[in-house]
DNA sequence: TTTATGACTTTGC
DNA sequence: AGCAAAGCCATAA
């Protein structure tokens, strides 16, 4: 056998990477997927981090995760977009007039 | 391989 | 402040 030892590729590695961190935000705050990517080691890949929650196991709390201007983008994803929304003020999350989240009071930065 | 699409962000007007 | 266009990166066809 060669060496060809194949260890996990960049983007597995991103990937899981992205997972864990989602999964680590604590209640009652919520992350942006500009965050992510650059956690994950990649900013400008903000894009990719949707892309993942859109593929990744359920479980997940991806309703703490929003864009950079607090709007649940992915509300779709829930079904329904309330049932998003009310996920998170049931974890002390508050909303402005514009149904977006207070970033300045519960942006989680790593 | 090339093209189109997307749970985004930044920049310019 | 709000909208449009460009930039980015990976996937699907």
């Amino acid at each position: 056998m060669t060496e060809r030892v194949k260890q996990n590729s960049a983007k597995e590695e991103f990937y899981f990477r992205i997972l864990e961190l989602v999964s680590k935000i604590p209640k009652g705050k919520v992350t942006t997927y500009k965050n992510l990517a650059i956690a994950g080691g990649k900013p400008r890949s903000s894009r990719l981090v949707g892309w993942i929650l859109n593929k990744s196991p359920l479980g997940l709390p991806c309703h703490r995760v929003v864009n950079r201007n607090g709007e649940l983008t992915g509300k779709f994803a829930f079904g329904d977009s309330q049932m998003m929304k009310k996920l998170l003020e049931s974890e002390g999350i508050e909303f402005d007039s514009k149904e977006r989240v207070n970033l300045t009071k519960h942006l989680w930065i790593f």
